[in-house]
RNA sequence: CGGGGCGUGGCGCAGUGGUUUAGCGCGCAUGGUUCGGGACCAUGAGGUCGUGGGUUCAAAUCCCACCGCCCCGACCA
């Protein structure tokens, strides 16, 4: 016996004696496409609200994804380690994100009353061992990373498992002495992470984006295009300008109305753009929009936008401070003696005005009159009001132009697949996480914190591969090679014949899973859709008689019948095809 | 956290005060006939009707509270 002969029955799985529970109808709880295919298969089980059990056939995949994943970061010189999933209070005080991060972090006590978290990340923890391992210039550059679950009490868990409040992910985190290093660190990780979505089979594009709570340095978002996704891109048709909606920045037109003196309007109970512009007959594009935001210990701020854009408060945010939020009603009554849908700028000088540069030199504006009921005309900005600074603050919208290139911007859907920013110091600096330099001087590492979610992959393979008759996954991620359909099982002959073509497959180095139910043939065929085995292979009395065999591929359907004792070697072919096929 | 929906055998659902043993389809078990796209016959197992309280002679059904799940929004690496 050979070592794959041992080692290779390891790679069958009997379906009537696996923990698959394919289901009949859709689970009523799953709406989102990939959701209804990773429950039907059962591939994952929900067991609370964003939080779920991996069944067999999905964590063959995870670990699929996982290997790629590995093999990818080993190569750039990253080091595979694994940290705890909880950690104690302390480490969160000093970083100050244990106020920080609020209600999404997961706490509890233990039996000596000790605060801890279940970790949503691991920025902390990397900083802790880098404090007490980094002594040297010498020690640098580093890449750590793990695979591992975080834990986040989202506030809405939703579409399975890509919202979910316990989940797998892939965090790296680079150590290095300066920026060029961290620049880097950034760049390979950029190229493995291309690597590691072009392996999984998935379309994607790297777009700029938003730090969050991670800060403000420079960030990648891989996007990877799909409805249901919660992220929305920006992208030039012209150049490659790629951009998350919340940091995306375009040109707009600017919009020329006549010169008048400010005169009152009596708009009775008209608040919104929409009905304000609806009475007095005019486009949204000659209003403007007054926003007022406060923040606790800093001053209040009024943000004028045109009527046909929306705020984008991820720039407000960034620029001005994360407390910022916009007014309550009665604030707003509070400082502009009128009620929300009738604000406005003029006489409002003790206020700090930032203003959406499209609105730079606009004249014969709508906007509120600080009075109930009543807006103002003829407002020109230059002449009435005293503008802090001119800024870009609005939401792209589709048809704006590229700031690159002046191309046609448009929007798409898709979801967040990973995520690479540069910290920078921040944590380095408030933890003490520090190096001698040459000349022996101290510094703070200059680090860097790179995500990828496992299970995010897998969903999206789902979205974007998968088709009413179910999953049709990637072969480097798929949980098996081959579905053997054995037809009517009880047949001797079919029954000896198919345990000759499992042999030779496993004998081949496949994966298999043999589907010899005594059930109806419909049932088979569906179940292995279902579950997007990429090759098929029926073995049944037709075969039988010509001893030629069935074999199909999940995703083309293309049918080849083949010899029996030829069929390890075309699947052997058909692999081989599957996988250059990947990113075509 | 706001709005909406739902909670009844493993799954999908019906039943919305009064046939005492709460139904139907699928699945499951046993026997038999089938067997290249979700077959058929027969028999059978399986249910605290989300939880607690209340109204009533009588509650899955009406009332109150709570819990859980899904969707939209707010929010969020």
């Amino acid at each position: 016996m050979t070592l794959l002969e041992v080692y290779g029955i390891l790679y069958v799985m009997k379906f009537d004696k696996s923990l698959i529970a394919t289901l009949r109808e859709d689970p009523k709880e799953a709406e989102s496409k990939s959701h209804r295919i990773l429950l039907r298969g059962g591939f994952i089980k929900q067991i609370a609200a964003g939080v779920h059990i991996y069944l067999p056939l999905g964590w063959r995949i995870l670990m699929k994804i996982s290997n790629i994943i590995r093999e990818e970061h080993d190569r750039i010189g990253a080091q595979e380690l694994l940290m705890p999933a909880i950690s104690p209070k302390e480490i969160w005080e000093e970083s100050g994100r244990w106020k920080e991060y609020g209600d999404d972090m997961f706490r509890f006590k233990d039996r000596k009353d000790r605060d801890y978290c279940l970790c949503p990340t691991h920025e902390e923890i990397i900083t802790e061992i880098a404090r007490k391992r980094i002594r040297s210039y010498r020690d640098l550059p580093q890449i750590w990373y793990q695979i591992q679950m975080k834990f986040r009490d989202e506030k809405r868990p939703r579409y399975g498992v890509i919202r979910s409040r316990q989940f797998i992910m892939k965090d790296s985190y680079s150590l290095d002495r300066d920026e060029q290093g961290l620049d880097k660190s950034f760049n390979l990780h950029k190229e493995a992470y291309t690597k590691i979505f072009q392996r999984c089979g998935l379309d994607f594009e790297i777009v700029d984006a938003a730090g969050g709570l991670m800060g403000t340095g420079e960030s990648k978002e891989f996007v990877a295009r799909g409805e249901g996704g919660e992220a929305t891109v920006i992208a030039c048709k012209n150049c490659n300008y790629r951009a998350n909606l919340e940091v995306a920045e375009g040109r707009g037109r600017f919009a020329e109305f006549e010169d008048s003196q400010v005169t009152d309007v009596h708009t009775p109970d008209k608040r919104s753009v929409e009905e304000v512009s609806g009475f007095l007959n005019v486009t949204p594009q000659n209003l403007v929009k007054s926003i007022f935001f406060t923040a606790v210990e800093k001053k209040p701020i009024l943000i004028l936008l045109r009527g046909d854009y929306d705020i984008n408060e991820d720039i407000i945010k960034n620029r001005f401070g994360f407390s910022y939020e916009t007014a309550t009603p009665d604030e707003i009554i509070k400082y502009f003696g009128a009620e929300p849908g009738f604000i406005g700028p003029v006489g409002k000088d003790d206020i700090d005005i930032y203003v959406d540069e499209l609105l730079k030199g606009a004249r014969g504006m709508i906007t509120g009159a600080n009075k109930n009921n009543y807006h103002i005309r003829g407002l020109n900005l230059e002449r009435d009001i005293k503008v802090k600074d001119y800024l870009n603050l609005r939401k792209v919208k589709s048809g704006d132009k590229c700031i690159k290139c002046q191309g046609e911007l448009e929007l798409y859907n898709g979801l967040e697949l990973g995520h690479i920013f540069k910290l920078g110091t921040r944590y380095s600096e408030i933890l003490g996480a520090t190096f001698l330099d040459e000349n022996g001087v101290e510094k703070p590492i200059v680090m860097g914190s790179y995500g990828i979610g496992l299970e995010r992959i897998m969903a999206w393979a789902c979205e974007q591969k998968g088709d009413e008759h179910g999953a049709v996954w990637p072969i480097s991620i798929t949980p098996y090679d081959i579905y053997v359909i054995v037809l009517n099982p009880l047949n001797k002959e079919i029954a000896n014949a198919a345990d000759d073509i499992n042999q030779a497959l496993t004998k081949g180095g496949f994966s298999i899973i043999i589907d010899d139910r005594d059930i109806s043939a419909g049932i088979k065929f569906n179940d292995s859709e279902l579950l997007g085995i990429p090759i098929r292979l029926t073995i049944g009395p037709k075969g039988m008689k010509s001893n030629k065999f069935d074999i199909s591929l999940r995703e083309t359907k293309e049918v080849f019948e083949v010899n029996k004792n030829l069929i390890a070697d075309k699947c052997l072919e058909l692999k081989d095809i599957l996988y250059r096929r990947l990113n075509e």
